[in-house]
RNA sequence: GUGGCCAUAGUGUAGCGGUUAGCACUAGAACCUGUGGAGUUCUUAGCGGGAGUUCGAAUCUCCUUGGCCACCCCA
């Protein structure tokens, strides 16, 4: 026997049938919500010349730098596969000249997009991800608006505790002032951090707000803010987002150390987070859980960490110079996506279950006649929207029983040879196991009967 | 990209240089060729891959692949 055995490339998952379920219920709950809002759903390439990247997400990013699959083609022209969304989407309106479209375009997106880093729980090399872009508009309206449609994606799929994270970091005229004001705070104080912010003292200065080390956010907590260097357009611009949070009750919270790795982000940034999963909250009883909604699935066997972290579940802001800077005019826009694998272990962390198609009818059968009568009648259910299960490989009866109670099949419909010929068939209620036999004809009618008496 | 931990049937695991590589669940089958959830019995299936050390390797070493964790960065 020839050993053969190959495994997934590393970063890149399978996603197996029981986890499309939380795909799926991510995908629907989105669209729903978002064709209410009047988003409209786009797909962009998975390749795109990588340019598109370096010019638009910024050439010394982390992302562009290092973490960027590119390809040449025969034509010798340089490909990416994509890492974000945004900048595809931004090509494809000034392409397509949306801007004589009605502005402004609201987009969505669902797809893989790709980065070339170390695997971590969350963090895959193809990962999923869901956003959206709002195109052409200034107002501050639009970045309060897609945190609100945020909030009730992420509150639909049942989250609770989310917290928002917003800060503005300003644009071309204001953030070079604060820029200086930034390095000359942390001058003297240069020696005192770590080797990585040192680095970024001449590569980055905004992302040493961010360092997770504890010695440099203790001296960064002394740090100048953003939010107080802004130009009165940026400041305006912000407080005005702000104060319509307020209106349409989006509760936020200023994070002055929030920064992002992406160029083209210009005045409004944010992120959300959930409140870490707690010890108690992992080990809450079935009773609780069922109370808030979410249905208990089997405690895993692993012992609860104290804390899962899976950093943030979204992201994104404003970008009203990424079309200037992919050759365009001036297209102001916002933007977020969300990480489709974290929400979906942040799901399973918190044991919110999506529902799984139920079975409520098995259609059994004995014999050669009754078989072929069975797939006549499985087109009949499906013309009337019941879900129906079968067995046609199988002829033992008790076995394709079984697999009904497996199933959870409320009712079992049983067609032998005997009822093929009379043209009759057994309607098993399999909760207390007793048998009518009814005609044939009759039988879709019967069993809508029963189904409705149920649901009452 | 840097550092650390890990890898045995589909899943979860035992095995600590010599074992027919064991167990549980799952799956398939028989008892019962037309009546399920139980039982008993049986079956399928495994040392991620490759080199080396050794009389002998699941076990030790190296390489490789994958997973996890921290950093980095981000969704």
């Amino acid at each position: 026997m020839e050993k053969n055995k190959f495994q997934n490339p590393s970063g890149m998952h399978d996603i197996l049938p029981q986890d499309e379920f939380y795909y799926q219920k991510i995908y629907n709950t989105g669209q729903k919500i978002l064709d209410f809002y009047g988003f409209e759903k786009i797909d962009t390439p998975i390749l795109e010349m990588a340019d598109l990247f370096s010019r638009g997400v910024g050439e010394a990013t982390e992302v562009v730098e290092k973490q960027m699959y590119t390809l040449r083609t025969k034509g010798k022209d340089l490909l990416a596969l994509r890492p974000e969304g945004t900048a595809p989407i931004m090509r494809a309106y000034l392409q397509h000249g949306m801007h004589t479209w009605l502005q402004p375009v609201k987009l969505w997106y669902f797809g893989p997009f790709f980065r070339h880093e170390r695997p971590q729980a969350g963090r895959y090399r193809q990962f999923n991800q869901f956003g959206v872009e709002f195109l052409g508009e200034k107002s501050p309206i639009a970045d309060a608006q897609i945190i609100l449609i945020l909030t009730a994606i992420l509150e639909d799929l049942g989250f609770k505790n989310l917290v928002v994270k917003i800060n503005s970091i300003g644009d071309s005229n204001c953030r070079p002032v604060y820029k200086k004001i930034l390095l000359s705070f942390l001058k003297n104080k240069k020696s005192e951090l770590c080797s990585d912010c040192q680095e970024r003292i001449k590569t980055n200065p905004l992302r040493i707000l961010d360092c997770k080390n504890a010695k440099c956010r203790q001296i960064l907590a002394e740090a100048p803010q953003t939010i107080n260097y802004l130009c009165p357009e940026c400041h305006q611009h912000f407080k005005e987002v702000l104060e319509i949070l307020d209106e349409i009750k989006v509760s936020y919270t200023l994070d002055s150390h929030l920064v992002r790795g992406f160029d083209y982000y210009t005045n409004t940034v944010f992120e959300v987070e959930l409140a870490p999963v707690k010890k108690e909250v992992a080990e809450k009883k079935e009773e609780e859980i069922i109370a808030e909604g979410a249905v208990p699935v089997e405690a895993p066997k692993v012992e609860e960490k104290e804390e899962l972290q899976l950093g943030s579940l979204a992201g994104g802001g404003r970008y009203d110079k990424l079309a200037k800077s992919l050759g365009g005019g001036d297209i102001p826009a916002c933007g977020w996506g969300i990480g489709v694998e974290r929400v979906v272990e942040a799901m399973k962390a918190r044991k919110m279950k999506p529902n799984e198609p139920v079975v409520q009818v098995f259609l059994a059968q004995i014999g050669i006649l009754a078989k072929r009568k069975t797939l006549r009648l499985l087109e009949d259910f499906r013309k009337e929207r019941i879900r129906v299960a079968e067995s046609l490989g199988r002829d033992s009866l008790k076995n394709q029983l079984a697999r009904a109670d497996r199933l959870g099949a409320k009712y079992t419909l049983i067609l032998g040879q005997k009822e093929a010929l009379d043209g009759e068939i057994i309607i098993r209620n399999m909760e207390n196991g007793q048998q009518t036999t009814v005609d044939q004809k009759d039988i879709i009618k019967e069993v809508k009967k029963r189904l409705q008496q149920e649901n009452k």
